[in-house]
RNA sequence: AGGCGCCUAGCUCAAUUUGGCAGAGCACUGGUCUCCAAAACCAGGGGUUGUGGGUUCGAGUCCCGCGGCGCCUGCCA
């Protein structure tokens, strides 16, 4: 992973951390699938690991506010977020060494976000490509959560003082829209937040089982890598395959073969894979089966985390309440410095 | 707050001027078929018609209340 900038050193305002802290949030969509592991968990657990070694905090986030802008069913939201949780830690999230947390345990985040709404111009808000989205997407409910969204994620970031934020490319305008918050806030309350960076990940876009659309729960064209292996091998058997390879005997084609795209992620012969598919020494079963295999092995250990934390809740909520308990201090300083700066208090 | 319009399958919409067995396309599931998938063909599941009352032998359809969405005119901190 790269980063788009280094972070100023935060020398000039001694109310920055003295180490870049990251902060990145997850919506509680449920129980995660192959799309969210590539695309993001997987960076998440490579910079908590990272974090820990260099001596840096790492903070998750699941964001069940943002997800009120789309979610309005309390059991469904309620669940969604344990299982989002749950998945996370089966797939490397470790509380022991990042903060992770359920966004609404800590409110003053709503408070900061209401701060920055003053600071904000409602045309950059209108202009956000998700926002624009949403309006084709849910048009019987464009509510002011969905206006505001980038607002509550530019506050998520910087009451924690988090300079490096792990995204991929599709999140940029997001996160220039945080910067520019943070910037409009300094420039006219003093320097108080640091400016948030892209950590720009390798977060390859996994199409879905239909080959065409990205990979998602709403679409239903999920790899559900925690479920059980006879769903997972159903998905991978049903997926679209090269469309121009009617017959075994066909030569296939790797580059438009999602199936074949996905062996990238699994094993480091794929190469090898796509030579049998162009050769059509192997056929889209074989390479099929393989795929399910290697998926199943891959994620047994996360399948059995998973089972084990989803049947013990009690556990997850204290987990969950001591994330949220940890990061405490850190949002109260700085909503006390923010009062302040805004003549609050 | 008032006025007008709308709400039927997961989605888009039907359902005769005047109440009479709730349907189609797409999507989904299964079958046939070529290694699988796709495509094609065949079959199937799917509905408390937003919600609660009323009129009627009978209500998607008519009447009243409530909720939601859209547009318009206002009111208020």
């Amino acid at each position: 992973m790269t980063i788009d900038a280094a972070p100023k050193p935060a020398t000039r305002a001694s109310s920055l951390p003295a180490q870049p802290r990251a902060f990145s949030g997850i919506q509680p969509s449920g129980v995660t699938h192959l799309g969210n592991d590539l695309g993001a968990i997987r960076n998440y657990v490579a910079l908590q690991n990272r974090g820990a070694a260099e001596g840096f905090e790492t903070i998750y986030c699941i964001v069940d506010y943002h997800a009120l802008t789309s979610v309005h069913d309390p059991d469904r939201l309620r669940r969604q977020t344990l299982e989002m949780a749950a998945s996370l830690i089966a797939l490397g999230l470790d509380p022991d060494k990042c903060m992770l947390f359920v966004q609404s345990h800590r409110p003053e985040v709503t408070e900061l976000c209401w701060l920055l709404n003053t600071v904000t111009p409602v045309g950059w808000l209108q202009r956000t490509p998700t926002y624009k989205e949403k309006r084709q997407t849910q048009p019987e409910d464009v509510n002011h959560g969905l206006l505001t969204y980038p607002v509550l994620q530019a506050a998520d970031i910087v009451i924690y003082k988090a300079s490096l934020v792990p995204i991929g490319k599709d999140q940029a305008p997001h996160l220039e829209l945080s910067r520019e918050i943070v910037r409009a806030f300094n420039a006219r309350y003093g320097e108080t937040f640091p400016e948030p960076h892209a950590v720009y990940t390798e977060a390859p876009v996994v199409l879905g089982t239909d080959g065409v659309r990205k990979m998602s729960k709403s679409v239903g064209n999920t790899i559900d890598i925690l479920a059980e292996p006879d769903v997972i091998r159903k998905q991978i058997m049903s997926m679209v395959t090269d469309t121009q390879r009617i017959l075994r005997s066909d030569p296939g084609r790797p580059e438009v073969c999602n199936v074949c795209q996905m062996h990238r992620h699994f094993g480091d012969d794929y190469e090898e894979i796509w030579d049998g598919e162009r050769t059509a020494r192997t056929g889209c079963v074989d390479t099929k089966k393989l795929l399910a295999q290697r998926i199943i092995d891959h994620y047994a250990p996360a399948r059995e985390a998973y089972r084990e934390l989803i049947a013990d809740p009690v556990r997850l909520h204290r987990i969950l309440d001591e994330g949220a308990e940890r990061i405490r201090p850190i949002a109260e300083a700085t909503m006390a410095e923010v009062r302040e700066r805004m003549g609050l208090r």
